[in-house]
RNA sequence: CGCGGGGUAGAGCAGCCAGGUAGCUCGUCGGGCUCAUAACCCGGAGGUCGCAGGUUCAAAUCCUGCCCCCGCAACCA
């Protein structure tokens, strides 16, 4: 009997919560939730127990904004993009194992303000009264990107609350002449208001040690050794909101604040670990399994905007917490740009009318595997990308399509015509050095995937897959079956045995990356779940599995000019 | 001298961490094949790998300096 001490390797994997008004665009999926959804479904594959956590973050003042337009309640309006997102992710196949919100997730208020208070206990948090922008109309406490006015010192009107983009200088409310809200227009009182700080230059020891040894990209590394070089600040983590989590504090001052949204937004990830486990293990105590164990592995998914949370403020506050694990690595992508025909590189902006929605391309009815190949292609792993339309169409068509789908057909295809619907028998006598070639070829990008796959480096394993699709046609021409099945079918059934195989290895390893494709191709060739292991992958297909009519796995598209927009 | 990222064929990108024939897709020119989604395969043309030094038998890759482009600069998320 062979040991079974090893134990199973457990992974939880969160990706960032997004912000409750509005919906993921092709760059957050791009960033965060496609990456992640691939290395779950790979850790799976390879048995490895794994959870996808994630959930909406609903507090912080721009909910509060986005549902005064919307004539709602905060509550309501996150409730109602917290559907949306988890529908419009649900429909690229990004599939979580609990999709909590902060507002609605019963644990986390209660996991939040314990966290908060066991900081407060320890002495961590530092009480300061100061003058804040306030605008009377609306009743609320400005942060100063909503407040606008005059530079005290080089007199340059409409500048913002933080600094002046003339003379450079740090404005504040003594600093800013006729001030304003930008939300209402009226002019900015001031008041005075108390919150708690906490002291992230206590912590720079903590963080530092961290990011040294986590798995982090290095140009993540690169700037959190920047912020740690130039010196952690004290950090308000208790803001003047009505909507949030009430501090939980004896104070009087504390009356009516709430926690800072980044305070409690990455604790989302423990409560709602701790809703999984109260839905599946039936008992939410079971999240210490994977918040306090050192059998864990948590790796944190995010785009390169969250960085200074997930890698500065989250470490230092679990740090100063002291009772859950620090996260072995933060993957963090940096911004997908996008360029329209015609035009020129811009950001992505829900304002600016230049996103991409996950929800109108779900219910467009287009194949959700093009999008997620296409995104892992251009992948802005290393550096910030561009995403154009036409080129996702071209990549369709002259790799998804003309690469690997027309491989799989003319493979399948040809097997039913000329050698009955099964995988075809065949003396090893005739194997060739081309067919060990093959064979080892898929043996070595299996090993280069498992290995790109398990450092994160997602584009890199996806070309490399793509390298084997078209060493797979090669392999085909060379062996040329349309001409030997007129003299010789042994050799004949070597070229289509081998084939299939290669077809069944990627219907395995694909799987991460295009969930939806591959099962199509293990549905063609009737895999069972069990023969879809990872460990499996690379495992010729027995002779006499019956091979069904093959499918088209990628149609290509037209790229119909009309529906291009016109270049003026 | 604030911090970070980038500068590789006509276009878009990979390679850089672990130096060793400059690779991929599209476009372009020519050939082959006919199993396949008018798909596939082979070959050609096209690159001073931003610039200048240095290390090395060998540099796109390591080191130094410079030029250009893009972001960020924590009390928005």
């Amino acid at each position: 009997m062979t040991s079974t001490i090893s134990k199973q390797r457990r992974v939880l994997v969160t990706a960032a919560l997004p912000y409750s008004n509005g919906c993921p665009h092709v760059g957050h999926i791009a960033g965060a939730y496609l990456p992640a959804d691939i290395y779950v479904r790979y850790l799976r594959l390879a048995g490895v127990d794994a959870r996808f956590v994630c959930g909406s973050d609903d507090h912080g003042v721009a909910i509060i904004l986005s549902a005064q337009k919307e004539g709602r309640t905060p509550a309501d309006t996150a409730q109602h993009y917290s559907q949306r997102q988890l529908k419009a992710f649900e429909g690229l196949g990004i599939h979580f194992d609990v999709y909590g919100s902060t507002s609605r997730t019963p644990q986390h208020a209660s996991t939040s303000q314990k966290f908060f208070l066991k900081l407060y206990e320890q002495g961590y948090f530092e009480k300061r009264t100061a003058k804040q922008f306030f605008d009377d109309s609306k009743n609320m406490f400005l942060p100063d990107r909503f407040v606008k006015g005059t530079c005290a010192f080089c007199k340059t009107p409409e500048q913002n609350g933080d600094q002046c983009e003339n003379c450079g200088k740090m404005l504040d409310v003594d600093t800013l002449i006729d001030a304003r809200s930008v939300m209402s227009g009226t002019p900015a009182s001031v008041k005075e208001s108390s919150h708690w700080f906490l002291d992230l230059s206590r912590f720079e020891k903590e963080v530092s040690t961290w990011l040294e040894s986590a798995t982090v990209r290095e140009q993540t590394k690169n700037y959190v050794r920047g912020l740690l070089s130039t010196g952690l600040v004290k950090r308000s983590m208790t803001r003047d909101l009505t909507w949030g989590i009430p501090v939980p504090l004896p104070d009087a001052d504390a009356k009516g604040k709430v926690l800072y949204v980044w305070f409690d937004a990455p604790i989302g990830y423990i409560s709602n670990t701790m809703e999984l486990c109260a839905r599946l293990d039936g008992d939410e105590a079971r999240f210490a399994d994977w918040w306090k164990s050192d059998d864990t592995e948590i790796y944190h998914f995010i785009g390169e905007d969250n960085t200074i949370f997930h890698c500065v403020i989250w470490i230092a506050m679990l740090s100063a917490e002291r009772s859950y694990k620090l996260p072995r690595g933060v993957i963090v992508n940096q911004f997908l740009n996008i360029q329209f025909p015609g035009k020129e590189v811009e950001k992505i902006s829900k304002s600016r009318n230049t996103a991409v929605w996950i929800e109108d391309y779900v219910a467009s009815g287009s194949n959700p595997d093009v999008l997620r190949y296409y995104l892992t292609a251009i992948a802005p792993e290393r550096a910030r990308t561009v995403y154009k339309p036409e080129d996702m169409i071209q990549r369709n068509n002259s790799e998804l399509a003309n690469v690997l789908g027309n491989f799989v057909h003319r493979i399948t295809s040809f097997t039913l015509k000329y050698c009955g619907p099964h995988v075809p028998a065949f003396p090893e006598a005739k194997v060739t050095d081309v067919d060990r070639n093959f064979a080892k070829a898929i043996q070595t990008t299996h090993a280069r995937l498992t290995q790109c796959l398990e450092q994160f480096e997602f584009k890199s394993g996806l070309e490399t897959l793509m390298e084997l699709a078209r060493a797979a046609n090669k392999y085909a021409d060379e062996k040329a079956p349309w001409v030997t099945r007129k003299s010789d079918m042994e050799t004949t059934a070597v070229t289509l045995a081998y084939g299939l195989h290669a077809i069944k290895y990627f219907a395995i390893a694909f799987a991460p990356y295009m969930p939806f494709s591959a099962a199509k191709i293990q549905e063609m060739l009737g895999l069972s779940k069990e023969e879809c292991g990872w460990a499996q992958a690379t495992d010729p297909l027995a002779a006499g599995r019956l091979i069904k009519e093959p499918q088209i796995l990628f149609t290509k598209i037209e790229a119909e000019k009309d529906a291009l927009p016109s270049v003026a």
